[in-house]
DNA sequence: CAACGGTTTTGGAACGCTCCAATGAACTCG
DNA sequence: CGAGTTCATTGGAGCGTTCCAAAACCGTTG
């Protein structure tokens, strides 16, 4: 990188192997050399091939090498209009990482809207084809997910953020350990002094809810306290979470853990409903620390995921199946942690 | 798309121009304007060949296009590591729009991850050689933003979302008229009988505040309503707002418009504060309509901001900026839209 | 000094597409 | 009925890169 900001660059764009070589008296493939394989040259013919190159600001041109490589150095993101269980905010720390950690193997991340109605596998396959992307990120995995199938058959290197809930494993994943994360919360719970901690869930059915439930089942038997009647369920939303939590409310449990924010809130409402507050007369947590945890009063215990993390491991994993289609599939599994505030530890805020 | 979805496809990618060509009897440049230009083909030639690609599968070789017509059908889009005034999840559902329309004119996103530190001037210019993108979008423009100047001097075409606040005019942007936001929210309290109309803000000099604030001074004005001692300031946070909002409260406003959901939500607990119930006692008015702000008890009224007609219409002007390099600059002011909770209309939620 | 391994460099072809100019076919008209 | 005109199709070149195999160079060696 050694040019001044300033120096007049040979209208960019323009600039070719061929020039360069021209310039720096040698053939074009020298040139490629230089900076495919630079150990092949010869190390004075290397440097003043490199210099040539900073000189007029060369860049290789992408659709070439992607044309005679077959290798477009992309990476394909379907994000989906805000699956369930995967709030928006949190989706967008998700793709940030993921970015991020493209760009500095040397790949780019394309979008690609799935549009609302269709179940989204031909989209993929104009992708595929069109923009000859090397790999793919999937994320809202759900259970009978068909896309994990459909790369693996077309032989597409991808990566799933979130396990496969139902059939056969296919392929590589990344995902989080929600049992772990209401595991941790019980434990928190626990050691507060509560013993009788409900559960508000989802409906069965969803992966990514009945692990969670699972993780609060196996902490309170671990501590042999009961589970039966203490498990309450409803949709992701605020007024039916409140409906469903209030026979767990009035049943005198003194903690509840839900299976999202959105379900904790409801929580909220209910507790408000019955003059009790929330942090101080009932414990209350949530999971996916959305940004409205931290802005409610009290401020909501969650559950964060490791969303950097994930990203990252997205991207490790696909890189190195991408280079040994072979290899066996990795499989990754990363903790949450709980993220503490009022609605645990009952201050007057 | 006349095909079963099961019949066997002769292996993708290795169908190419030619072998349609040859099996539909016809030359490579016929089938080429079969795609591109089919008002040169006679009628039955044009079915014979459509069909053959439909057989054959056929997809055209995008780095091969670009290579050729030095088009890549590339946007690239700057995400940035969430800058003020501009939530995440609200750039999410923008960035879903953008996507979308691109997707619909035969264009992709192509992410790219603004390191966070780095002012970012240098990766612009790396990934518009690198993967020639035809075009850019621009978001969270600040004031003395030096990207459009920097765009414009190399001749790329670009959009940004969020007009620019100081200095000369460059390019095409969208924004949303934050000012048209407030004075309407003024509108709506004083039909509902306020007088005493406060405005919480950020500290000025930030051209998106410094709108929002001119709304509602305008409006107030337009009334004949004071507006001296009526403005408190405050950087985006729950905590510094809670403080910079209490004089006002003390001195005994109705109602208070905040320039974000996070500082009115700073309100909501200075109210609590001194035992006041949002929308009871005194009147709250967001802006951005953040998820948070649904979730809120009482229900937060707040400005949206029209991100999914921001998104089209981002993709609209880049796309006849792409056309038509000369052709004078578009700018276009969309209305936000005034979103009544309870929190401006007492009931008991 | 011719022959030889090894290193360094090169020329030519190919990737799949579209541009351009030219050819062939069909049709009009003097 | 040949020349001119239009319409439909084609051949060849070239976009910028990398692959492949062959060539040039070099210092050793028999």
């Amino acid at each position: 990188m050694p040019r001044s900001p300033n120096s007049p660059r040979p209208k960019a764009g323009s600039v070719t192997l061929a020039t360069v070589a021209q310039r720096a008296g040698v053939s074009p493939q020298t040139v490629s050399n230089a900076l495919n394989s630079p150990e092949l040259l010869r190390p004075e013919t290397l440097e003043r091939v490199r210099r040539t190159i900073d000189e007029l600001g060369y860049r290789p041109h992408r659709a070439a090498q992607t044309l005679r490589t077959r290798s477009s150095k992309l990476i394909g993101y379907g994000i989906r209009p805000t699956a369930p269980g995967t709030s928006a905010p949190v989706m967008d720390r998700f793709l940030h990482a993921l970015s991020q950690t493209a760009d500095e193997a040397g790949y780019r991340i394309l979008l690609f809207a799935s549009p609302p109605g269709s179940a989204g596998l031909d989209g993929y396959e104009e992708l595929l084809d069109l923009h000859s992307v090397d790999g793919f990120v999937l994320s809202g995995t759900e259970r009978g997910d068909q896309r994990q199938a459909w790369l693996e058959k077309r032989g597409v290197p991808f990566v799933g953020f979130g396990r496969m809930w139902s059939g056969r494993q296919i392929g590589d994943w990344v995902d989080v350990d929600g049992a772990s994360g209401t595991d941790a919360a019980v434990e928190h719970l626990v050691a507060l002094g509560h013993r009788r901690i409900a559960f508000l869930g989802w409906p069965r059915g969803s992966g990514v809810g009945d692990d969670r439930a699972m993780g609060w089942q196996r902490a309170m038997q671990r501590h042999g306290l009961p589970v039966r009647g203490k498990r309450a369920q409803s949709i992701d939303d605020i007024a039916s979470a409140q409906a469903a939590v209030g026979p767990l409310l009035d049943a005198g449990v003194t903690a509840v853990i839900a299976a999202s924010d959105m379900l904790a809130l409801g929580c909220y409402h209910a507790l408000r409903e019955r003059r009790a507050v929330p942090g101080k007369d009932v414990a209350v947590v949530g999971f996916d620390d959305s940004p409205t945890a931290a802005l409610l009063s009290p401020g909501l215990s969650t559950v964060a995921q490791p969303l950097e993390a994930v990203g990252r491991e997205c991207v490790r994993l696909l890189l190195a199946r991408m280079s040994e289609l072979g290899a066996p599939p990795e499989r990754v599994l990363l903790e949450p942690s709980l993220v503490v505030r009022n609605s645990t530890s009952a201050s007057d805020d």
